[in-house]
This record gives C-alpha cells, structure tokens and sequence, in this order.
DNA sequence: TGGAATAAGTGACTTTTGTCACACGGCAGG
DNA sequence: CCTGCCGTGTGACAAAAGTCACTTATTCCA
C-alpha cells in the first residue's frame, strides 16, 4: 500500500537508503502546490523539513516593501536548506517560496527527522549536501549582483532559466524586472539589445532563448 | 596537561558537552594567526573544519580579478560553516577567508568530526546552528546589495565593523571602497556627508563612528 | 467589433555611481 | 629639514540605471 509512495519518493532521492525511505514514508506528508502557492512564507514559524518532490520552486528573499527577489530554483530531488535549518531549531523562515509549476512537496515533521540524522548516514550525507548546494547557489547569485552589471545579470538570470525550466520563458518583461529587482524599461532595453545580438527572440508575453553562451 | 587546552576551547565553546571537548583538544589543531594571515584559500581543499577561538576573521568573496567583496565576519566561538561544508565532502573552498588582528583558530580533521555528530549531540547542534548563523548573515548581506544605495550599504558596513571591532575604524577609504566593491571617491564622498550629519569623524587613516543610529 | 486592459517600445530626463585629473597636506625616511 | 609618497578632497565628466510620459501593439471579451 505504502509501497507506492516509497517507490515515488525513491525515484527522486535514490542516494537514500531503503530503511530511511520507509520512514520518510510513514512520517511525510505529501503536499500538492498548484503555480503561485507558496510553500513557505516569510516570517512562517517552520517545524518541518521541505523536500520537492516534482515541479519547481522559486526562493525569494523579500524586503521590508514587498519586493521579491529571486535566489534560486529548488527542482525535484532537491531539498530547502533553509526550511531544515529553520525547522532544527524552530524558527522563522527568512524566505519566500513558491511554486512556478504543479509541484509535489514533501513534508517531514523536524522531530522525526531530527533521530535520523544518528540512525541514517545516508540522511545525514543529504542534509549535509543540500546546504553545501544551496549555499553555493546563493553565492552565485551574490557574486551575480556585486561583480556584475545589469546586462550580465539578466544573460545570468536566463541561464538559469534556460537549465531548469528550457528556452521559453514565459514571464513579462515586468516580472522578470521584479526578480532581478529592478525596472521594466531597462529590462525591455536590455532583452532588445540581446535580440539583436540573436540571442533570444522577443514576443509578448514570453521570450525565446536562442544561444547565450556569449555571454 | 591537555586540560589547560580544553578549558581554554570550553570558554569559547561552553555549549559543547565535556566529553567532546576532551575528543576536540586531542584531535583539534590550534593555529596563530597573524593579520592578513590567511586561514581559508579560495580553491583550496578542505580537509579540517576551522573554528575560531580568538581574534576576529573576516571573510571574503572573490571574482575572477582578484576584487575581494567582504561576506561578514567571525568572531571567537563562531565556526566557518563552509569550511565545514567543504570538508565534508572533500570539495574546495569557495572564499577567502582573512585574519585582522591575531586570532586563534582551531582545526578539526573531518574524519574525526564526522563521527561526532552521531555521538554528541552539541556537536550536531553547533554544526546546525553554524550552518544557520553563516546563512543568515550572508542572507544580510545579500539584503544590503540588493535592496539598499551605496550610502545605506555603507552605514550597515560600519555598523557591522562597530559591533565586532568598536568605533574606531582603522582603514582608509580605498581599503572601505574594496570591501564594499566601490570606488575611493565615492566612499570619500560619503564619507564626508555621513560626517556633515555628525555620524561619523574623519582622520587620516581612520575614522571614529559617533553614531549610526538614525541611519 | 470596438473598447478596455495589458505588454512592450521609446525618447528625454534625473539620479546614482564610477572615472579622471589634479591639488593639498601630513608624515616618514634620508 | 626637505622631499616624496600616500591618503584625502574636489571638480568635471562619463556611464549605468532608474523614472516619466507617452505611444504602439496585442489580446480579451462585453
């Protein structure tokens, strides 16, 4: 019966041992997230651990005037680092995060996963490795904004986009301002001068990437 | 005969449990630094967690020219949670990290840690805990790029020196203009207003911050 | 089918930040 | 003591990014 959840969750997290995956099992809590639902809200006092499962999620760091700005992408396979963190010691989430597409989450209360990082090794060895990925990530995205101007953000930005979500990118030219923090007309500047280079291609409401490897 | 060596790492750790104490005074390595020693390489492989015992460190980003942008510090009792990362899985250090006064660091062989975090559960909390306090500190940092101007980034600059290291500042504006990833005028420029409004004085080679708090 | 709403394009301008050139002044080493 | 370096001050300018105002284009749907 459980045997059906197990196999699914395995297909995503096989570097995790058979043992482990029973328990994750019987102790997780499968959450269904549709496009713009949040997995996690600024502020939310946490109390478990996030893995996705399927989909994509967005992590956004907010400031005090609502503004969102883009971290990185959690795929499935991946866990929030930060949720485990926040849930380790049950405190507040410093981050947003948000579904982009249909997604799977899996819930893991923290008391229950607390015993497995004694009793799994393999348990152990992925907490340890998706702080070690995320941390990366956002040192990417730092060097991304204290190295580089606007224009190498967005190729950067889209890049990103290119590798987990494919060559369309199905956002405005607002949004896509939003994440990087900054304004539609520049961002519409920008995308036209990369068109003219060839490397993407602009319609309404979504955009082509051709070849960015340029940049 | 090691007990002076533990006492001396349990002042600066007292939330670690006796027992592991003992285990650390055996199997850690004090180290002296001198300023501008460098604990941390970017590249470097990493076989030993580093925790700083004394002194202040700081920690720096770096591009590919060499810019070196300052990601925040550590103090006494703090542990570097990437070189934690890093050791664990054998991978290279992504940053730079720098002495500033004489300080003493410890160092962990990794083999040796990773059998702790079954067996001492403080060991485990600090890890956590560690990974958290680094996290959200560079979560700030990030914060002050994204969100902030130059002249509210400088002020979290020195607000940040003020509270690890005191009032007096001890660095010129180029060396201010570095860390900041800006530019020599630009920081004089500031500087200068930040003086106008009574928060800050200007010496040669130093300044002295009177008060940041309308800021 | 004809607005209304929304997305994108564009020129003019402002603000912020960076750059260049050079002046000033103090301090250190000869 | 003087001289040359280094840190700082400053004006003028350039470049990057943001803002404003307005236009054009597309879609949606009443």
């Amino acid at each position: 019966m459980d045997q059906d959840k197990i196999n699914h969750i395995q297909e995503k997290f096989p570097q995790l041992e058979p043992a482990l995956l029973l328990e994750i099992a019987k102790a997780g809590v499968i959450k269904h997230l549709e496009p713009e639902d949040e997995a996690l809200r600024t502020g939310q006092y946490l109390k478990s651990n996030v893995l996705v499962i399927n989909g994509l999620v967005k992590v956004y760091r907010e400031d005090e005037e609502g503004d969102e700005f883009l971290m990185y992408y959690l795929e499935g396979g991946n866990a929030c680092a930060l949720s485990m963190m926040c849930a380790a010691r049950n405190e507040q989430s410093q981050v947003l995060a948000k579904a982009i597409t249909p997604a799977e989450v899996l819930m893991i209360p923290a008391h229950v996963s607390e015993q497995w990082l004694v009793r799994f090794p393999s348990w152990h060895n992925f907490i340890i490795a998706s702080y070690r990925a995320r941390f990366d990530e956002l040192l990417q995205t730092l060097d991304s904004i204290v190295f580089k101007s606007l224009d190498e953000r967005l190729v950067f930005y889209l890049k990103r986009h290119q590798k987990v979500l494919g060559k369309e990118v199905r956002l405005s030219h607002q949004q896509i301002a939003e994440e990087l923090n900054s304004s539609r007309e520049v961002i519409s500047r920008l995308l036209k001068k990369l068109e003219q280079t060839g490397a993407v291609i602009l319609h309404r409401n979504y955009l082509e990437i051709i070849n960015l490897d340029l940049f």
